[in-house]
DNA sequence: CTCTAATCGAGACGGTACGTCGCGTCTTACG
DNA sequence: CGTAAGACGCGACGTACCGTCTCGATTAGAG
């Protein structure tokens, strides 16, 4: 019996092929997103999201197990549309230009971004971020004193607090270049490790 | 009305003297640090910690609007406590003794600060750790390229970031020393400017 | 831990004397009534019960398991009214008076009956009515041929049938006593088994 | 626009003869007749009902408006099987002959009978029967004291009922010809009126 | 034997009621 | 007479069916 087949969206959302599903599907994501503009997420309640978004309540839940899940999602799918942009710059020998882009996509999409680092969805943001990242720079290396797993936790919390910051300022306040540059030698250089030099504190 | 004339803790909680309250005051408190020891701070209900405190439902209101209310107050004690012990020592010719000091501290409590870094509570303690620090610290002083704001900002984020893995981990798995050389070499140092000399990464 | 504490009415529900429980009763069960009195019972909802009598909707099931457990209440409660009114006179040499007082009963109260009769409560009024009257007229006999438990629940279903046929009618159509005597010819003389002789009805 | 030109079944469902409908009718009565021996009627979905049946959701819709009418449907069905058989052999000189048919009949179509009279069901079949009956049985006269209204409901009443508590009991317990004396001596002859006469029962 | 239209399965969708849970308020009874 | 116990109104939760509505894909039966 298919009693309840109606259950649980497709294991492999990207199979998706029917419209009607992929309106549905980026009506919620459009709603969460335009919603975190505006208020903490948990103190989004589904309601809010469906009403916005034009679905029917129950239809969240043939797409989503929950809240959280719908916030993975568009995280990932906005974490990963930042990716595209940044790491193919990502090259050791100059981190500022990787800086530069990424802080230019995120000034360009300032309300998606302010929403989701300031907006207590930067937990799940910053989860996202370091999955995806381990996937694209695995062959980035860290000098030995730093282990591998606090490198990423610690770039990527530092990263987007840094940003969640410019973002929370008003608009023409610092501009792109000026984040960049301290993104640049506030936390990639440092953590990069500097190899090989100068540790500017004092010896042990 | 005088309806809700019982309501609202007194302005100043530091002027209570009566024994009860101050009672009531530490069950809540430390209800609330052992059910952070096991569950995250948003699944944590009142009840529970009423439960676990001994303490009827309505006394929890009392003496906290809410739970959040309490959390603060837990937070800001518990990160006073650490500030005691961590800013005497903050000396910016050298900020590695005061980056141990706190380590050990922190290692020395480690459920507590597992609970509160780790459990949903960290933006939370983050934000009294940049309020009381601002107060304590605010004689430190950056160099130009780096707003004030945003240094306290990253400054508390990276090493609550940093104790947070390390308390994540298993217990003798990083010493206290070595977390206290990434913690200067990785985020005080950067922050505090290496100032007057080489900035590593490449001239503008 | 009473997190749960709240669920369920006391297994007494008679020994309950905080008033606002007993005011929350009350109401739901005249809700229901009158809600009976217009539509179908399995056309109620719980919504609709609240709303009429003013209560918080999960305070229904601080009361209650379900929709039908209160009618189980009400049902009990409005049988033993009519038990307490009808039983003492039922005896076997002169069925006539009982059914008398019975129809005159229902009759005063019309609309809870025709309620409770043919509002699709029916079937719970007569195993209610089973329940009672196998407690309070345990010594009936019934002649060989019929089987207690099928005289039971022959005599209940076709008193409670002919009842509700009458009050579906226009209000004067029939007198108490023309459905009395319907009753007792129909139902209570046959059932009890005409015992060689005697009828005592027939006689004005 | 012809959106909803399928929608209904034909207004004469006796006139169809495309036979993917008559497959597709069937399944769903004799799912339902199914479904009926395990759970109450108002238990059963629709979707249990197509599952069960092999036939598509919306499918249910092209036949039946509702639940409930498929069980009408499906009542008529077999009460005119029943009525077949019985309705010949009334004749006022001798009921007994219809009640053993009767019960025979109800007797070697147990489940189906079970499922009618004792899962929820019993209601619709009761109206199919007032309905069926006072169109085959017009003639039958009742004397003065009863309604001609109240006796046919009454007797339909009275004889599900009776049948009810047959059918709920062990298989063999009761014989057919058994219940059919107590049917003819408690519901046919006294409904009937004994005017003044023979009663054919009794003698064995 | 085609071909056109009726019929079908599948199932997404907007609704609505369900029963549960936790909140914060307010009443009651008890010590 | 103040405090615990806990009933209450509220409102979000996640579930279950409802009945409507596309979609193709069969499958009749008329040409």
């Amino acid at each position: 019996m298919n009693a309840n087949a109606h259950r649980r969206g497709p294991a492999l959302p990207s199979t998706v092929t029917d419209p009607r599903m992929l309106r549905t599907r980026e009506a919620l994501h459009n709603a969460l997103l335009e919603l975190l503009e505006r208020k903490q997420f948990d103190k989004i309640t589904i309601r809010e999201i469906v009403g916005k978004a034009q679905v029917g309540y129950a239809t969240f839940f043939r797409h989503h197990a929950s809240k959280e899940e719908l916030l993975n999602e568009v995280a990932a799918e906005q974490v990963g549309h930042l990716m595209k942009v940044t790491l193919p710059l990502l090259d050791a020998s100059n981190t500022r230009i990787a800086c530069v882009a990424l802080c230019r996509y995120v000034g360009q999409h300032r309300a998606t971004w302010r929403a989701l680092l300031t907006g207590g969805a930067s937990g799940t943001v910053r989860e996202e971020f370091i999955r995806l990242s381990s996937e694209g720079a695995s062959h980035i290396q860290t000098s030995g004193w730093l282990p591998v797993g606090l490198g990423a936790v610690y770039g990527v919390a530092a990263t987007t607090e840094i940003l969640a910051w410019w973002l929370r300022r008003p608009k023409g306040e610092s501009s792109e270049e000026q984040i960049a540059e301290i993104l640049d030698r506030l936390v990639v250089t440092p953590a990069l490790g500097v190899i090989g030099s100068k540790r500017p504190s004092r010896g042990k």
